[in-house]
This record gives C-alpha cells, structure tokens and sequence, in this order.
DNA sequence: CAAGTTATTTTTTAGTCCGAACTAAGCACG
DNA sequence: CGTGCTTAGTTCGGACTAAAAAATAACTTG
C-alpha cells in the first residue's frame, strides 16, 4: 500500500517521442543556429530520428530552415533555428513596488514591455488582473499580425509574485496550467489569492510561480548560472531569497515554499525579523536591515533603501569606520549564511542577484568568497564558485516568461 | 554552446520497458502480494502489458506466482510475489566504532549477520576490505545453496561509509557501479580512498555511498518517511547529519556531500567544532557536546557518551536545574535547526533518527515540534510533521543494502 | 450444467527509434 | 567537363514498444 510509485508515471512510446522533441527543440533553442547533422552528434539521436522530428517542427511552424552553412568539401549543413515569430510569449512580475510585463517572441528576444509603478507595498490582486490584461492587449496592438499578415500565436503567460505559490496536486515537477495554484504573499497583502479571472480575460494559459524561483530559472537558462546542475541564487534587496536548481531543474518543495532561506536563523537571538522570528538571514543583510544597524533606528530610510545604501558605501569609501564595520559585518554574515548553503545543497555555483546583493558584490565580491570559504565545510567549500548575476532587475519578466516556454518545449502545443 | 542538455538523456523505446518494469517491480517490492489485475490497475498499465512484463519477470526466477486468491464471482486472482530466493543483496555500513555485515533476501529480509567492533574511531580501508570480505564469504557459506540446491545469485554489495563520497562524472542520480567511487571520511581517518580491491576480492559490484544518505534510503522505503515525496532525515549521534528526498529520491548534489546540516552555523560564535569552524549545529545538539555543556570540558565522557546522557536524562527527571536547561536549550536549538531545514526544503516529513536523537525525541517530541512550528515560517511550518525513527541502528546495512536493490530494480540483471 | 463474472492471454494495431542503403550537393583534380 | 571523393540528409525495413479489442480461462451462482 506504499505510495512510492505515485512519483513515477507508467512510460509509453508516446512519451519518448515527446522528450526527444523537447531534447532537440531545447538545443535548437539555446545554441541558436545549428544542422541536423550537429543536432544528432549533440543529442546522440540517430540522424533518421532527427530528420523525421526537425521535420515535424518545422510542419509546425516552430522551426525554419535557414540556408547553407559552408561546406569543407561535401554537402553543406542546412542551418535550422527556431522561427521567433512562431509564437509571443508574455511575462509578467508583481515585484514589492512595481508590476512589469513584457512581450518576447520564441527565442526569448523582448518585443515589448510596460511597467506600472506603486507605492506602499500594496497592491490588489484585481488590480494587478487589470493591469496586466490592459498591457497585454496593448502591448499584442503594438505588435500587429505577424510578417505573413497572419495572427501571432501566444504561448501564454508567465506571472512571476513575490510569496508563496501552491500548486495542488501537481506536487512535483513544473506548474501545470490545468491546476489553478494558490498564492499566499503577505509581502504585497495577498492572503489566499488566485488568478483565475485573469486566465479567463486573457484567453491563453497562465502559469505562476514565485517571483525569485522564476528570476532563478532565467538565471539558470540565460545567466551567469547557464547549465549548472546543482545551483543557488540568492536575491538581496529589502529582503532576501533564494531559488535552488537541483539536477538542473528548479526546485519546489512539498508546497512550493522551497528556498525561503531569507527567513532561516543565523542566531539564537537578535533583531526581530518581519516573518515574527528573530534571528533570520534577511536582519544581517537585507538593505533595511543594515542600513538599520549602521543608523539606528530611524525612519528617514523608510522607502529610500536605495539611496541610503549609496550612503552608506560613499561613508565606506571616506573611511568612515562605523561604515566599515557594518560592511563588513554584512559581509561576513553573509558568508556564514551562503556557507550554510553550500553545505546543505552543494552547489556547483551560487549567484549573487538582487539589487542590494549586486551592490555588496560589486565591492566585496574577494571578501565574500573568503567568507563563504571559511564558514563551509573543505570540499563542498572548494568545489563552489560564487558568482555575480550578470542579468539586470529587468529580467524578473523575463524569469515569469519561461514558464510557458518551458511547458511549450516539454509539451508542444497541446493544452 | 550551453550544456543544459546534458542532463537529458535521450530516449528510447527500451527505456520505456525498463521503466515499466521497474515500476512494476517496485510495486511488487512494497505490497507484498498482488495479482496482475491490480498491478495495472495501480500502476494503470494495461493488462496485456502487464502480462508481458510478468511473463519477463517469472521467467528470470525474479517473480513468483503464489496460489489464488479468494474470488468474488469470476476467475480466481493468481498471486504474484517477488521470489525472496531470487537473490542475495549484501549491506555492510562502516560507523565510527563498528563494521556491520548483513545478507538480505530480494525482500529485504535478513538472513545473516556479522558486526565488528572497533575503537578509538579509527580503522584501515584495507581492514574494512579484509572484514567483509571475509563476513561475506562465511555468511555466502552460512546460507548454503538454494532450496533446489542451485548457488544463490548476489545481487552486489552496498557499502555505507561515515564521510563523503565522491562518483565521478554520474553526478546526477544513482551510483552506477561502473564509476570508481572516491570516499573521505575524516571521522575514521580516511583521507582519499577507493574500494575497488573490495570489488575485485567479492566478484560482485559494491555500490558506496554516505551511511546517512544510505540510511535514509533506509527510511524512506520502510520507515516512517515511507512514501514521502519530499522529507527530510536528520541523524543525531555524537555528530550531526542530515539525508535528504527530494521529488522521492535521494539528493545528492554536485559531488555528493549535500546534506551537510551538522555543519550549518545557528550562531555567530561559540564553541569551536571539530570541522574546524564554530557555531556549528553539531555544537549544539551532538550528544558530546550537550554533555560537556552540561558538565564542563570534562574528559570522563570520552568513549562513553551513551551512559553519560543516561545520566543526564536521571538528573533531569530529578529536577536538577542544569539538567533541564542542558535539555530545553538542546530542545530550543534542535527546533530552530530543523526549522532552517523546513524554510529551506519545504518537506512534509521531518524524521528525527540515531541513538541521541531517539533520546531526545522519546522524551521531547511535543516540545520539540512547539519548538519546530516557532521557528519555521508559518505556510512550511504548518505542513511539516516532525516525527520519530521506528527503525532501530540496524538498519544502517539494510540502507546500504538498498543501494544494489534500487539499481537491480532500475536496471534488472544488465552490468 | 448453463449463465454470469472476473482474470489473463492472444492478436492486431499504431507508434517509436535505429541501421543500412540511398540520394543530394558540394569540392578537387585531371 | 567529368569522374571520383566527401559529407548531409532521407527512405525504408526491422526490432521493439504499449494498448485496444477479442478470445479464452477459471471460477461462482442459480
């Protein structure tokens, strides 16, 4: 009466023709223009199997021959590419001040995009509906038909929120757009919400997820992070997160609240933390924190985080010595906690994001190493590399849109 | 140019067969009895597939038919049970004071023993290799040959080690027994050692792995995180580790020491720890070093740590006030601990395991699960159920065991 | 012993990838 | 210009796969 099997589904041919596809259509995707020829050695599929599914991508639109490569004295490669206009695929990101969507075509090349500031954290879930279907209609005007005059395809839309998203049921594995997932994100005031009017509105899927998981598969797919297996991204601003990519996947947890490492405790007591505790990783290094501790308590910082941490590290630059000793005790807090990561997870890499994060490592990157080196344990220690993000705040969207692309290139059309 | 494919393995028709017929096989493994009808009602294969499946299974020894069962009407249901004769698997697990060799039937039964006790923590690769080699043979001349008189198959060997343990390039998934495994375990003064003369010396593959990870196989198949997708063991002994499940199977990370939860910092200073940093989990509930909390830098616990947390616990239930603060700080400690766990991994299922953990749990759970909820955020917090081991330290072999078992059961006879 | 019921097997079908032979499309060199 | 040489891509038959449908097996019940 054990429950194991429920993980593993039963295999038909059909799903072998389906990962394969997805096997040669993630390629094609990623390493831009190639042959079938250079297709098959990659993947190792027969070139009999490559032909007769490049053959089907194409039927389908997905995939355009793109003329001849040159040829070293026998019959030259066609080049295949994914066909950008194949197909628009939206993102959208509920951040703690601003909504941003965009448009991107297939091959994740932004199209277009409107951006919705707000202020006071707060935001109504219907308001965000709106706003997000009025860009979007807006945004597909803009756009026009597609070269040939016909209408774009839309893929879906990905909606990165910054709390927790439960997907019922489809536990494991990525978002399923047939389940309506629960978000949960008291940052923004949203206690048990759900976005199935939007779906509805908009006429095309919508997948959500959290907002620093999303980020995290951007990271992973177009970053610094690019085919890592084993990962770690941690998102410093205001407050801190992190997303995990384990066998080269994100990973969720049971509830998909996996990764909420701003709230774990360095410290057995300390300053209260919003989630209630004390003791969290986000009061040693979220902006407000440390501006806190270099200040006091003092409300002037409230909603200027960022030009209070220009401050704080022009007072570093000048020598200032309680400038000095915030720094480096943030980082060497820091290290401590990304050193408790590395032990639990060893990763192969650990980025660095968020704007505050970007900040520190833009100054401290050495320092931060050492750290982490010194609080890790010797061999997950010297395995791992700490990088910075190279992406901007600018792709959050960009993270929401790769949902949908995601399920397109594991599913194909259907559903 | 990105190697994310890399992970993806393409597929073939026959990995359909052989995933099936593992699920088939699991099934089998963990209920028991069961006939061909509900074998595809479950698994939700079609009859005729699983006609075939089974027909290949009995044919290889692997399956058994078992008689009828009672029929409410119509045909009779034939009962199907994996054959127990069908093979020996051996388990061996190397602790930090004993050897223990055991022989299992392909149910996991155990049909022999042998245990060696060592002290002073430390023991020679070559001696592990000698004693188990020796423990196999005379357990292989304890069983004798088959009830038809035919020599017993051996599955293989799983060796659980107190260290990590490196396997080159199959850093995703499941030992393969082809890859030489590389261990450190400073704990008994291995620095970089190989177990390939053991493999040669038995004529059969020897799987290694981490005795934690291997014991929360262990758990997860036949203890209390029997079925848990995603769970969390943590082993409280005179040390502190953790294995994790992740989407129901074993995590391992890039080179295989993930897990490392013994060595996450909890504090900024403190006392110093074995692995050289301080602040460390261990610090604080490791059964040595509760004890010297409790009673000073005092070398009289040295070698008998267990009678000294007897005596701890006496003094406790006599009111000593050291005692309980020893106890409720070690209480305190140990929930916020785990609660970093929960905020990091999202698991349902915390199982508290090893000799002191068992101790604490007996007397604390109540507490300990205030403790957990406190500290861990509220939506994880909720979900997570802490619990106790109901498998005792023997199953540390039958956890290595499970190492062979799991790629007999994945990959049939093949390598 | 006939009818009903359920379990299992057989047969057929639709689909998969792959190996080998084959065609396509260039270059090199006399 | 034409004849080989080389590499790219396609076609086709073979070896497998699971599953739907039909047939058979093995019971209970009236």
């Amino acid at each position: 009466m054990n429950e194991r099997g429920a993980a593993q589904r039963k295999a038909s041919v059909r799903d072998v023709r389906r990962a394969n596809r997805a096997l040669l259509l993630r390629h094609l995707l990623f390493s831009g223009e190639t042959s079938r020829a250079s297709l098959g050695e990659e993947t190792s599929l027969s070139p009999a199997t490559v032909t007769t599914l490049v053959g089907e991508l194409i039927a389908e639109g997905t995939v355009v021959e793109r003329g001849q490569s040159d040829s070293p004295g026998g019959r030259p490669r066609t080049l295949l590419a994914v066909n950008p206009e194949a197909a628009v695929v939206f993102g959208a990101d509920v951040g703690e001040n601003r909504v941003s969507v965009q448009a991107f075509d297939l091959t994740m090349r932004r199209l277009a995009s409107r951006e919705y500031q707000f202020a006071g954290r707060r935001i109504a879930p219907a308001h965000v509906t709106k706003l997000v279907d009025e860009y979007v209609t807006s945004m597909r005007a803009e756009l026009g038909p597609r070269g040939d005059g016909s209408e774009r395809r839309v893929l879906g839309l990905g909606l990165g929120v910054p709390g927790i998203v439960e997907h019922p049921e489809s536990a494991a594995g990525a978002p399923d757009p047939a389940v309506e997932p629960i978000v949960h994100a008291q940052v923004v005031g949203w206690e048990t919400e759900t976005f199935a009017p939007l779906a509805r509105r908009l006429g095309f899927p919508v997948l959500i997820d959290n907002g620093a998981k999303t980020t995290t598969q951007a990271e992973s797919w177009f970053g610094s992070a690019k085919g890592v297996e084993h990962g770690v991204v941690v998102f410093i601003g205001d407050g801190a997160g992190a997303g995990i990519i384990t066998n080269g996947r994100l990973y969720r947890g049971s509830s998909s609240s996996a990764g909420e490492w701003g709230h774990t405790k360095i410290s057995l007591d300390g300053v209260r933390c919003r989630c209630g505790s004390q003791g969290c990783v986000e009061t040693f290094v979220g902006a407000s924190a440390v501006l806190e501790r270099w200040r006091g308590r003092d409300e002037a910082w409230r909603g200027r985080e960022s030009t209070g941490v220009d401050e704080l590290f022009a007072a570093y630059r000048n020598g200032e010595e309680s400038a000095r000793s915030a720094l480096h005790g943030l980082v060497d807090h820091l290290g401590l906690a990304l050193a408790n990561l590395v032990n639990l997870y060893n990763p192969q890499q650990v980025v660095v994001a968020g704007w505050f994060g970007d900040r520190i490592v833009s100054e401290f990157l050495a320092d931060l190493r050492a750290a982490v080196r010194r609080y890790s344990l010797p061999q997950p220690g010297a395995e791992v590399v700490v990088e910075r993000s190279t992406l901007g705040p600018e792709i959050a969207a960009l993270g929401a849109a790769t949902l949908p692309l995601d399920h397109f290139i594991e599913h194909g059309w259907g559903l």
